[in-house]
RNA sequence: GCGAGCGUAGCUCAGCCUGGUAGAGCGUCACCUUGCCAAGGUGAAUGUCGAGGGUUCGAAUCCCUUCGCUCGCUCCA
């Protein structure tokens, strides 16, 4: 029940959003193509502003961090240094009889007799097949259960009648090419990459294969050294970035949520690795002493900035208009995370069609720096002054205290990876001692924690959240549905309409006319004229407008007291008050920001 | 990629079973009207019935293929 109206509830909101001009499919005309949305006139005005709020809120309203924006074609060996070529492409395999999907490389490996058949026929229509095909059954079960899985196979082939031809038995053990459910053959493994391909230059050879990217963070890592060298920033600090992103999706799925192209807001926030800012700060902060929610400290480790980002982003959130209670945080378990992450929290919004990420937020560790320094054969080192003098001041005991430390964290590191327990010990000692040579020289890999956000999926959120259906009953007692997308104000795509009462006044158009000139300037004003003075109301409800203006007579002096006055008409309580137009513009300007 | 369901005007949908050549409501546009919350009047536009092919004298309707959407499987840095 609670499934058929989300889905009622998402109906509507696409339907909406086609009527109004928020979001369209890409290439209609043509049938569309999956996985791709176009931005109509309200949707791109939302998306713009959303951009903004966000570049503003990351980079312009802080000292530490700066801007990028990167090519979406690269490198192609960056993809393979960040792990992408491997990772992102999966073996999937199918059941031949029930077509249940399996990852090639995780099906349970089983054991006992397979039994080989080389087709089918059908003694009553004589009708064959020539496919072949095979079942893995227990050895101690009869050779009965394995002809009934076959059976069933040339069945759905087309077959009434099945004669099996060309039985032949072997034993298998530990084999992955077969369900475990039923026996059944699994189909060869076909790789999935969820890179789209394309090619430099104009031949189109395997030499010149290059990918869009999939993420618009590896561009940051890639410059980082420029962004450091050119900026006059010093770790901390952050470089943000917003752009298009490209995923071959299997499944793109729930209107913009999981498009194929999308947009992604990702700020890399590089820090001092713990060890840097124990040698300067003393004791890094312990993250539940709440001090994250202040300003940044120099005895901030990772975790503590990893929650401060986390707190920054769901401000960021609700400053937009997504309360907390919508919201969710999700911190992954240790073995839901990535390759490459020390710790991931998932931001989520309960969507009419599910609990889904808007937002990842994860503490990448020097993953990513390292990575590159090593396919480039380029250092990402940086160097630090004060982190080199702190450590020269340190006394020799606490010097070794945190090198035993350190040693004894990457043990566990390398034993997790699976290096064997008589090479680890001598491994992390020599690791620990090459990273301590270089931090003793004010040398080092930042870490970086890397809130990375979906514009679209924002963008749909935003829609979802503010998109209601509320009863109205008017003088008469009649009682009906209004439509209102309570977008705020921030982010609203028209923020103010401007009507004069009557279309048929000259002086009343002239006049509303003055004022759409006014206000222009200074926001995305709509003038309308059409219809009655509450049609044009309601239908600002619908692009989610957060003010009307209307002039009337009384603005062109008939109540001379009331003269260059307007109304100011609010859209979530309908309430309306009176004001001079010389107050217009500071009201609505205070009203947006 | 597989399975199921769906695709008719800008939107919501009827017509399809039982072929005869397309409709409703809302919306849109113009003019009039309208003295503050969508339903007044007059007029107008709009559909290759998702696309292609087949059967037929004739296809929105029956058959095949294809594309898109929804759900499930699967996947999801």
């Amino acid at each position: 029940m609670a499934e058929v109206k989300s889905n009622e509830l998402m109906e509507k909101i696409v339907s909406l959003c086609k009527r109004r001009g928020f979001v369209f499919q890409s290439s209609e005309p043509y049938g569309g193509i999956q996985g791709f949305w176009d931005y109509g006139p309200l949707g791109t005005e939302l998306k713009r502003n959303v951009k903004e709020l966000w570049w503003q809120t990351m980079t312009r309203f802080r000292d530490d961090v700066v801007g990028l924006d990167a090519t979406i074609i690269m490198h192609p060996q960056i993809w393979r240094a960040s792990g992408h070529v491997d990772t992102f492409s999966d073996p999937m395999c199918d059941c031949r009889i029930t077509k249940k999907r399996f990852r090639a490389d995780q099906v349970d490996p089983q054991s006992g007799t397979a039994y080989h058949y080389t087709g089918a026929v059908d003694p009553s229509t004589g009708k064959s097949v020539e496919e072949p095909f095979s079942v893995l059954i227990p050895s101690n079960k009869p050779p009965e259960s394995a002809r009934k899985v076959a059976t069933q196979f040339f069945v759905l082939r087309g077959l009434k009648e099945v004669q099996l031809q060309g039985e032949r038995s072997e034993s298998v053990a530990d084999s992955i090419r077969y369900n475990p459910d039923n026996g059944a053959l699994l189909t060869e493994p076909r790789p999935f990459n969820l890179m789209l391909k394309t090619y430099v230059g104009p031949v189109a050879d395997e030499e010149n294969v290059a990918y869009l990217r999939p993420e618009t963070a590896q561009a940051i890592f890639v410059q980082f050294k420029n962004v450091l060298d050119t900026s006059r920033q010093t770790v901390p600090f952050g470089i943000a970035q917003v752009g298009k992103a490209f995923r071959n999706e299997v499944t793109p799925r729930n209107f913009t949520f999981r498009s194929r192209e999308f947009e992604q807001m990702e700020l890399e926030f590089f820090i001092r690795p713990d060890e840097a800012v124990e040698a300067l700060a003393g004791p890094v902060a312990e993250v539940s002493l709440e001090g994250w929610k202040q300003e940044p400290q120099p005895n901030w480790g990772w975790e503590v900035w990893h929650k401060y980002w986390v707190e920054q982003r769901l401000r960021f959130y609700e400053g937009i208009g997504l309360s907390r209670s919508t919201l969710e945080e999700y911190w992954q378990k240790p073995d839901e995370l990535a390759h490459y992450a020390r710790a991931t929290v998932d931001i989520l919004y309960k969507f009419p069609f599910g609990t889904q990420e808007l937002e990842g937020i994860a503490a990448r560790g020097d993953f990513d720096l390292t990575q590159h320094q090593k396919h480039s054969g380029k250092s990402f080192e940086v160097f630090d002054e004060e982190v080199k003098n702190a450590w020269a001041k340190l006394e020799e005991p606490r010097k070794l205290e945190i090198h035993q430390r350190t040693t004894a964290v990457r043990l566990q590191a390398l034993l997790k990876k699976g290096v064997s327990a008589s090479e680890a010990p001598a491994q992390a000692e020599a690791e620990a001692k090459a990273f301590f040579e270089k931090l003793a020289k004010g040398h080092y890999l930042p870490h970086v924690i890397e809130p990375s956000a979906g514009a679209d999926r924002l963008i749909l959120a935003l829609i979802c959240s503010a998109y209601e259906e509320e009863q109205v009953t008017d003088e008469k007692g009649k009682t009906e549905t209004r439509v209102v997308m309570r977008l705020h104000p921030r982010v609203a795509p028209i923020k103010v309409g401007v009507f004069p009462l009557l279309k048929n006044r000259p002086e009343l158009v002239a006049k509303a006319l003055e004022v759409r000139d006014l206000l222009r300037a200074h926001m995305s004003v709509f003038y309308d004229d059409a219809g009655a003075i509450g049609r044009r109301y309601r239908r600002q409800d619908e692009a989610g407008t957060p003010f009307g203006v209307t002039i009337d007579f009384d603005t062109l002096g008939e109540k001379p007291e009331l003269k260059d006055t307007v109304t100011l008409r609010h859209r979530d309580s309908m309430k309306q008050e009176r004001l001079p137009i010389s107050e217009l513009l500071t009201r609505l300007l205070a009203a947006i920001r």
